[in-house]
DNA sequence: CGCTGCGTTGACGCCAATCAACCGATGTGG
DNA sequence: CCACATCGGTTGATTGGCGTCAACGCAGCG
């Protein structure tokens, strides 16, 4: 992290990529001087989502992604019989909206799990540019298949792990990317209901709520509500990975 | 599907993309002709992979991306643990590999259920050629799109459904992807053992196998070994769509 | 103040896992 | 060629983990 303050910037309201904090998480994370400075002019358009409203719907038409700026996302899709399944949860610097790239319809929902801010990237543009710079091309691959990447580790959890495996490695999981945002590693505050961490993991809410009340009466942490302190990191690592041992 | 026969090549060996009966569902999809020729030069090189055999493993080194010429792959992801989770299975004209491009390093194992071929494709190459020729880089980047869909496809599946909706969804899949490349919509033969569907589908081997029993007896469709006809196709997707109607 | 949404907890039931036996197909070596 | 081992698959009996249903508590809010 480098100062900030080594050149004064008269830009309130406009931030750029190439002064955002969250540049070494998002797309512009190993980019050039040059090549942040066009990317900044890329990314010009900010949005505002309420809590509870959608960043785009299963069915829109495609034209950005989304960076999100502040605040925090759910993704989920929908079977035809109205089943529907949280695929991810998104913090800041992270990418939404990939899925609509393959038919450039969005095949599923974005919705704010609190007021929050996104980057708008017009997607033709981000094209564009990355068949200029070689490093914006790079970043956008690896961020395409880490999110491939991610998505294999979830079908992991769904297909072999128990409800208090599940729930032991959303909770690290969450824990880890918090951490790299700068917050503590062992408080967090939930922005997602029970049903949305069981839609993501595959359990039902009270499911999930006996599990929180489990690992609270083993003393692995402490439960408030959505208010979440974890007491003890290491043994919920055992629980993920040695469930046997 | 033009004749092949109104220019007739001298290339009994190398098989170009250009001429390639998987080119509508390949890489080359969409591009126009001088495109084609250059990607023709980037994919040069075929690999054989023996059944059993893994075409690359968590941990190897990423540089290519491929492409099943022929054949038939299971993709899979291993916990510390030791447990492992089919992530799919791939058929001719699907790529395999974008989960190495993230870190340089596969995350997960690709080996091959029968004697397969591949063709090579040096991803910094189809990289270079991506930033020239935008049909190839659009659907480079719409592959990587639908392969992040077909995952959250799989977790819907994975979170939210029974046994025999995710069996039925299965073979759904199986015979639609079969259709598409000329076989027939009814009969089938599996390439992957009663595990491995298992694996994929989050179930049990003698699960899967009851399953089947079941649909069977449902008159649903027949089994004999891994020879599957599909008797009633209609009585499939409605135990997909409308487990309740 | 009652309403509503979210969370917790208990009782019970069911679906799929587990454990186990058995079968057929395939392969192998004496 | 056959005895034997191995692997994949089927089926049955039983168990257990999680879903289901229901009651209740609590916080926020009009």
């Amino acid at each position: 992290m480098t100062s900030p303050t080594t050149s004064i910037r008269i830009e309130p309201l406009k931030v750029a990529c190439s002064s955002c904090n969250l540049r070494e998480l998002c797309l512009p994370l190993g980019l050039s001087q040059p090549d942040l400075e066009r990317l900044d002019r890329l990314v010009d358009a900010r949005r505002h989502v309420a809590r509870g409203a959608a960043l785009f719907r299963a069915g829109d038409g495609f034209h950005s992604l989304y960076a999100v700026r502040t605040g925090f996302f759910k993704t989920c899709v929908s079977a035809e019989d109205g089943r529907d399944q949280v695929t991810g949860f998104q913090m800041a610097g992270e990418l939404l909206g990939m899925d609509g790239i393959s038919t450039d319809r969005h095949s599923c929902d974005a919705v704010a799990l609190e007021d929050s801010q996104v980057c708008v990237i017009p997607f033709a543009e981000l094209e564009d540019l990355s068949r200029e710079f070689t490093d914006l091309q790079r970043q956008f691959h690896k961020i395409m298949s880490r999110e491939i990447v991610r998505d294999h580790g979830v079908m992991l959890l769904l297909g072999s792990m128990r409800a208090e495996e599940r729930l032991a490695a959303f909770l690290l999981n969450l824990t880890q990317r918090l951490q790299s945002r700068g917050f503590s590693p062992s408080a967090l505050v939930l922005r997602m209901t029970r049903e949305e961490i069981g839609s993501y993991l595959g359990l039902k809410l009270e499911t999930v709520s006996r599990t929180f009340s489990k690992f609270q009466d083993d003393g692995l942490l402490e439960v408030k509500q959505r208010h979440i302190r974890i007491t003890d990191q290491d043994g919920l690592r055992r629980l993920v990975n040695g469930p046997n041992c």
